[in-house]
Order: structure tokens, then C-alpha cells, then sequence
DNA sequence: TAAATTTGCAACTGATTGGTTTCATTAATT
DNA sequence: AATTAATGAAACCAATCAGTTGCAAATTTA
């Protein structure tokens, strides 16, 4: 069983699942009244979740509050850091061209 | 087929073949020099990348090069930023306490 | 033109996935 | 104490996945 957070994330009900847990803490049951699949299925979803620890558990009686784990998000954007530099430079690229584009405009204007 | 970049981004090989081209485009030979899969093994994460439109194309004679849609990156980070906001508020709260903390300290303090 | 290089595609395979149904366990109600 | 509720775990299943080998098409080189 590989269980890394970019696997964790790639099923579209697991990122909704944790879509719904970051607003508040939720059991099972409530989670899985917005889904169509079973509570166990959801249940499965929780397992892997947790298991990677994107989810933390706190038990109450004999429900169980699933909390995200805001902490292991932050990986994800700890992977992008590297392409998000990038995309950045290009925007400061973009700048340079149109202030390049500006000064020409410039040189050209008549001088009152 | 699934195929978008949450799903795109999970196989592990295929987030290290992101990391390469991110630097410069390359063709598919040199990409699998790089790992210890077969080239065509490699092929088919190209084409489940380039179909989720995270790699483009540009060929030159028999060479493909393929380069990062940096773009399409920025789908991630958009994601992200719903969370992003609150492990920020979290780290402002943490101010919050870290200044309560220091005004109670205050007040406890030995007026000289 | 013939041979070599670069690439993608098809067919096959074993492992993994996401789902189901059934069952066991524990806690709250009656 | 018996019943109901909330949950996780096991066994099973069809679909998908990541890999393989073999082959065909296109471009370069000899």
C-alpha cells in the first residue's frame, strides 16, 4: 500500500472529504451524507486519509471526529515551492517586456 | 481514463519527471536515461501527462522535446489556496496567543 | 537506397484501486 | 439486560494502473 499524500489526494472524493473537514471537525456518518458511495467506503477513504496523516482522530463516546491536519497540506505546497519560483519569474518577465515596450513608446512621443 | 493533474501528479515517476523538464525541455530518450524503467514505460507517463495538458510538445525532425505547461501547475496552487488561508490565520492566531502571553507576563511583573 | 535512430502504439500481465456486502466491536438507549 | 447506533475490518469483485515485450512509422545517417 503506497501511501503518500499525492496519492492520497488524487481521488476526487478523498479532496472532497477533506473540502468538508476543513471547515470543522466531522464523524463518518456525517461525512458520508454527502457522498452517493456507502459509509464504508467513505470509511476507506478516512483510513487512507489518516493513514498518510492529512487526517487526525478524536474519539467522543462512540463517534469519531475526523480533523484535518492542516500542517501535512502544507506539503503539497512545499513540492510546488520549486515550480511556483518559476512561474513567478516569468511574470517578472512579463514586467520587463512591457516597460520595454513602454520606454520605446516613450523614445517615440514627440517632445512637446 | 482519469485524467487530470491531481490524478497526473500522484505517480512518483511522473512527479520526477516533472522536476526534469521543469528545468529544460527534453526528448523521451533522455528523460528515461534517468530512471531505470524502460523508454516506453516512460512514454506512457508523457502521454497521461501531455493529455492532462501538463507537458506540451514540440518536435524537431525525430525528436520530441517535451516542456513543463507551467500554467497547468498553477492548478494545484489554486487548490491549495482555500487551505493556504487558513494555515495562515492559524500562524496570526499564534501571534495572538504568543502577544497575550506576553501582556500577562507583563502584568505579572514586578513593578521596579 | 539500406541501415540505424527515435518514437508511439497494441497486447498482455500482475498489482492496486475503489467499491460492495457481511460481520464484529464498542458505546448509548430503552 | 436487550436493543439500537456508530464504526472499523474482512472478503470479494470489476476496473484501472504501471510495467513489460514486440512491432510499425517516420526521420537521419551511411
Amino acid at each position: 500500500m503506497r501511501r503518500d499524500i499525492f496519492q492520497a489526494i488524487a481521488d476526487p472524493t478523498r479532496r472532497a472529504i477533506i473540502g468538508l473537514i476543513a471547515i470543522q471537525a466531522m464523524t463518518p456518518n456525517a461525512i458520508a451524507e454527502h457522498f452517493e458511495t456507502s459509509r464504508q467506503a467513505i470509511s476507506k477513504h478516512l483510513k487512507i486519509l489518516t493513514e498518510c496523516e492529512l487526517l487526525k482522530q478524536e474519539q467522543k463516546g462512540r463517534e469519531i471526529y475526523y480533523q484535518l491536519e492542516l500542517e501535512k497540506m502544507k506539503e503539497i505546497d512545499q513540492w510546488l515551492t520549486q515550480f511556483k519560483a518559476m512561474w513567478e519569474n516569468r511574470f517578472n518577465e512579463l514586467d520587463n517586456v512591457l516597460a520595454n515596450l513602454k520606454n520605446k513608446t516613450d523614445e517615440n512621443e514627440p517632445t512637446i
